[in-house]
DNA sequence: ATATGTGAACATTTTCACAGCT
DNA sequence: AGCTGTGAAAATGTTCACATAT
């Protein structure tokens, strides 16, 4: 399984949303073409994607929804629960602590901090927020693996360094800055001004923009 | 100017952001290498990318940071406001509705919908929440061109049909769906649990993961 | 000497197309 | 017949390297 592409990797994260939803249906099996239509790609592409990890299905068949669904979760590590940290306590620092998507999927939000003393001390249901001095103590204590970075641009650096020197080695973060970090963790980036900026792109130049049709299956039929 | 990338598109957004900091600054002039080094990137990928628009700079000096700020501005869109509205009270509307970098960057956000009577007349600074049955009127009112969607799954299509018929041609989606658009509407989406189980898949898969040191410059010196 | 702009080389990702299994 | 798994082809995106301008 060597050198897998981000793309594959996201794509695996929305078959197994569409599988979730297969098995909440009933569905026993699933072809590629199945697959795509509802992830929004295309059969071969799913085929591709899968055969970096080995091969699920049955030919003449397709894919059996559980086993498929129970191999992509291993593949991604879903298969357990990891924990995370929300580092500040903002507006969307409390919205992502609070997202309840992020506990369905085994997602563990289980501390969140701020040091800004008006904040630190607020209960969000069962959560507290909690002095970002404390962070390496609780990090221990709480066995956190993922940390979502959500404080301003000033401090994002500072925390990220605090949080890989206690051993986090996967980081999400909002904050705009481009954060550096040492070799072997992840970093994902959540940008939503460049979002945006690639809407109004979008609107000011639309001949650079005709591209696909966004609606119905992405093959020939 | 045809065929840019996304790719391509997020980066200027990025260049903006750094020529912005420069000027702020007081900087002059900039090579590519210094804005690749700031911005994360190769020099020659800012040639490239500039090279899609224009030529800009000027050799054996590099380029003039208040000249490409504003050529890059305008080429994306950013040189007017836009009307934005939210759609989805929720926690992570009400963060995004509040987002001081987007007003800073000249996405106005004018209105705020909800379909929860208990939220309908909340006040969040000068932004009052409202009916989602008002939508078409207070679109045309207050020029809506921009909506972030920010409802649960289950409404989120419903919603964008209806922005969609109000003439709206650009989504920011954060509902965790696939929406169908007509082609000519711009989405872009942002699905937080997809970046988390790529974090998830980079921890139980180092040997997939080994890839770029996310530290230093990215050329050869 | 310095640094852009760009065609050509390279790398990566996606699509095609078909052999092979059910 | 139906559908997977996969090499080969095509398309797309990135990097090189150099002619050209200051």
């Amino acid at each position: 399984m060597r050198n897998v592409s981000q793309s594959t990797v996201r794509r695996l994260s929305v078959y197994v949303r569409v599988l979730e939803d297969l098995e909440r249906r009933g569905g026993e099996t699933v072809s590629s073409r199945g697959l795509a239509d509802r992830a929004g790609t295309t059969s071969a592409q799913v085929r591709k994607d899968l055969s970096y990890f080995g091969s699920f299905g049955k030919r003449g068949l397709g894919y059996s929804v559980p086993e498929l669904l129970k191999s992509l979760r291993a593949i991604l590590g879903l298969d357990r629960a990891w924990g995370v940290a929300v580092v500040g306590a903002g507006r969307i620092g409390q919205a992502l602590a609070r997202y309840p998507d992020f506990a369905d999927k085994g997602f563990d939000v289980r501390a969140v901090f701020d040091n800004d003393p008006q904040k630190i001390g607020q209960r969000w249901d069962d959560l507290e927020v909690l002095d970002v001095g404390d962070l390496p103590q609780v990090f221990r204590e709480r066995q956190i693996e993922i940390v979502i970075l959500a404080t301003g641009a000033e401090s994002a650096q500072s925390v990220a360094n605090q949080v890989v020197a206690c051993g986090v080695r996967a980081i999400l973060n909002f904050a705009p800055v481009k954060l550096q970090v040492p070799a072997g963790v992840g970093l994902n980036n959540v940008n939503m001004v460049p979002e945006l900026e690639s809407l109004s792109f979008a609107l000011t130049n639309p001949q650079a923009t005709a591209r696909g049709v966004s609606g119905a299956s992405q093959e020939p039929s």
